[in-house]
DNA sequence: GTGGCTATACCTCAGTTGGGGTATAGTTAT
DNA sequence: ATAACTATACCCCAACTGAGGTATAGCCAC
C-alpha cells in the first residue's frame, strides 16, 4: 500500500482473489491515499454486482483470468496508456445494461435454470449433501453451484441469497 | 434400537440432544419397529414446532432439562402408569394453540425484539462477526441468539430461517 | 422477593460453508 | 466447426455455523 505512493508505477494490476485484502479493497484504500494509478481488475467470473462496484471506483480495465496472452497484453498496454479496456464479455453486459433497465435489473436472466433449482433448495433449509441427495448429483456439484450463484450475484452467503431471492420472487 | 424390541422396558426416556441419532430420529425408529412403549422427551428448550413434532409422534410426556429432581420423578412414574406428563410451559404452548390458532400461528410471538433484529441482520448478510460488531455485542453472544431462534423455531440453518422470515414479512 | 424471561458472554466440537482452482462431457449458438 | 455456456465432479483450506452446555445480571410480574 504504502509503496505505492513513494514509486510511481504506470498500471496496477489487481487480482480479485488476493489474500487478505481483495481486489476491491485495495482500490478502496488507493482512493483513500488519492492515488489514480489505472487499475486493471483480473477476475475469473463476471458478475453484474462485482462488475458495478469496481465500475463505480473507476476501473480502468475488466479481464477474465481465462483472458489469452495476447488479450491480456492488448488489455495491459492500453490502461497504461490511460486508455479502458474490457473484455468482450463485460462489454456485453454494460450494453445490456444500457438497453433498457429492465433487462439486466432482471438479475435473475444470469442464473442457469439448474441453479435456480439450487437456490430453492437451500432455501427450503437443505444442507449441501442434502440437496445433493434430493436432486442425485455429487455433493461436489451442489457444492460448485452454491459458489457459481454466490460469485454471479455478488453476494456471501446462503442467508443473504434467500434474501435476495424471495425479494425478488425467484422462488 | 434392537435391544429395545428384545427387552421391553416400561418407559423410555429420550434425550434430544443425543449423538448421532437424535430423540426425534429414535422415536420414529420405534414407531417403525411397531414399538409402543411410552415415550418421554427430555429437551432444553421448548419451542413450539419441536413440540409439535414430537406430540404428532405420539409422546407420552415432555420435560424440560432445567425440571427438578421431583418433577423428574413424578413425570417418569405417571409416564411409565401409561399416564401423560407434560411440563407447565408445554401445557401453556398447547393451550395457547387450542386458544385461537391465530395466536400461535403467529409463531414470531416466541421471539424477542432482540431476536428479531438479529433476524433482520442475517437476512442482509453478515456473519455473527459483523453482527456482532453493528449491534455492539460479543460474537458470543450473537452466536447464542442465531442458536436459540433456530432452536425455537424448529429450524435448522439460517437460509431456512430468513425463508421463514421473509415469507412471513418479519423482515 | 422469588420466579421466570431476556440479554449477555464464555466454552467445545464436528460439520458445513465460502473461496480458490481444475477438468470434462454435452448443448447451444454463431 | 468452433466458441461459449452449462452441468457435472473433484481438490484444498480457512472460516463460520450449528449444537450442546453453562452462567450471570437485569427486569418485570405476581
Amino acid at each position: 500500500p504504502a509503496l505505492l505512493a513513494e514509486h510511481p508505477v504506470d498500471i496496477v494490476l489487481l487480482d480479485i482473489s488476493m489474500p487478505v485484502l481483495d481486489g476491491i479493497g485495495v482500490l478502496k484504500l488507493m482512493q483513500e491515499k488519492g492515488l489514480t494509478t489505472p487499475v486493471l481488475m483480473l477476475t475469473m467470473h463476471a458478475g453484474l454486482r462485482e462488475l458495478r462496484n469496481a465500475l463505480a471506483l473507476g476501473i480502468a480495465g475488466y479481464v477474465l483470468k481465462d483472458a489469452s496472452r495476447e488479450e491480456l497484453v492488448a488489455a495491459i498496454t492500453t490502461v497504461a496508456k490511460g486508455g479502458n479496456y474490457f473484455h468482450d464479455k463485460i462489454q456485453q453486459q454494460m450494453l445490456d445494461y444500457f438497453r433498457g433497465k429492465k433487462a439486466s435489473d432482471n438479475i435473475k436472466d444470469q442464473l442457469s435454470e439448474r441453479e435456480i433449482e439450487i437456490i430453492k433448495e437451500i432455501a427450503a433449509g437443505g444442507s449441501s449433501k442434502d440437496i445433493a441427495q434430493r436432486l442425485f448429483l455429487s455433493e461436489h456439484t451442489v457444492r460448485t453451484h452454491r459458489r457459481n450463484i454466490l460469485h454471479k450475484l455478488g453476494l456471501h452467503n446462503a442467508a443473504e441469497l434467500v434474501h435476495l431471492a424471495t425479494e425478488k420472487g425467484w422462488i
